[in-house]
DNA sequence: TATTGTTATACTCTATAACTATA
DNA sequence: TATAGTTATAGAGTATAACAATA
C-alpha cells in the first residue's frame, strides 16, 4: 500500500538513515527503561544505576577487576570509579585488594555481603525487567540478546584497540 | 559440545534469567555507546545527550510537544524539562508557543535554526553511530530496530496506562 | 480541587586536571 | 617518563517539593 503515509509517531526526516534511527530508538527505549529502573532501585534499595552496574560487572567477574578495567567497562573515568567504589566499600559491598604484582593497583571484588545484596537486588530487579520487556516474546528477547552480544563485542574491540 | 564451559566474559550466575541477562547487556551496550556519543556531542557541538534527545523528540514531532509530553517521553520530571528547554531556548533552538486552549500550557517546537542545527548534528552523529554499530550487518540492524520498536510500543503503553 | 509548568534545593554522576606513589 | 589511582572542582542531570496561574 504505497499510498499509506508512514506512521507519524515513528517517522523521521528522509535524510536520516538506518543507523541513526536505530540509535535514536535504542536511546528512547533505554531512557524509558533506565527511568523506571532508576526509580525502583532508589525506592527499594537506596541505590543507583551506576552502583548497580558496577556490582553487576563484579558479579560477572568473581576474580575481581582493576579500577582501570571497571573504568573501561563502564565508560567513565577512573576518578569516577573511585567515587562509586568508595560508596560501595563504605556500605561493605565491595573491597579493594592490593595487587601483589603492582603496588599502585587494586583488584576490586564483591564481598560476601555484596554478593548477597546483589543477588537480592538482581532477583527483584529481574521481576521489573521481565515486566518491562514483556512486550517481546522469549525468542525475540533471545534474538535481541544475540544481536547486542555482537554489538558489544564490536564496541569492546574498538575500546581495546584505542 | 556440552563439555565446553560458557565464555567467562559473558557468563552469568545460573539463577539469572533471560530478561535480566538481556537488560544487563543492553545497559552495557548503552553505556559504551552513550559514553562515546556524549563525549563527541560535547566536543563537536558543546551539547549533551538529554538536550540532543529533546531536539530529536521535537524533530519527530513537527507539530510540537507539550512540556508534559516531553517529560513523559524522556522519563524525567517536568521541572527538569523546564531546565533543558530553558537552555535550548536561550540558544535559539526551540521556542515555547502558548497554547490557545490552555493558558497554563506551552507547545515546544523546533525553531528553523533548531531544525538546521539538529540536522547538522544528526548528520555528523550518524557517522559516529554507523561506526559504533558497524558490528552489525544491515539486516541485523533492521532486526534490532524492529525489536526495539515492539519494546518501545510496550513501554509507551505502560506509561500511557499509569 | 486538580493540573501545567516554574522555582529552589540537594544529591549523584560526569569531565577535567592536578597530584601521589609506583613502575 | 608513564601508569594506577586519588583528590578537587565545576557542570549537568535528576528527585522532591513548594509554588503560581489556570482549569
Amino acid at each position: 500500500m504505497p499510498a499509506v503515509k508512514p506512521d507519524l509517531e515513528t517517522r523521521l526526516a528522509e535524510d536520516h538513515h538506518q543507523a541513526i534511527k536505530l540509535w535514536l530508538r535504542l536511546l528512547t527505549c533505554t531512557n524509558l527503561i533506565t527511568g523506571q529502573i532508576r526509580t525502583r532501585l532508589r525506592e527499594h534499595f537506596q541505590t543507583t544505576l551506576p552502583r548497580f552496574d558496577l556490582l553487576a560487572q563484579l558479579e560477572r567477574h568473581p576474580e575481581g577487576l582493576k579500577m582501570s578495567e571497571l573504568s573501561k567497562r563502564m565508560m567513565v573515568t577512573t576518578g569516577n570509579v573511585t567515587g562509586i567504589t568508595d560508596q560501595l566499600e563504605a556500605e561493605g559491598l565491595v573491597r579493594r585488594e592490593p595487587d601483589p604484582q603492582d603496588r599502585r593497583a587494586f583488584t576490586v571484588k564483591l564481598t560476601p555481603l555484596g554478593r548477597q545484596v546483589f543477588a537480592r537486588m538482581a532477583q527483584e530487579h529481574e521481576g521489573w525487567v521481565i515486566e518491562l520487556f514483556e512486550g517481546l516474546s522469549s525468542s525475540e528477547k533471545e534474538q535481541m540478546y544475540t544481536l547486542l552480544g555482537k554489538l558489544k563485542t564490536h564496541l569492546n574491540g574498538k575500546e581495546a584497540r584505542r
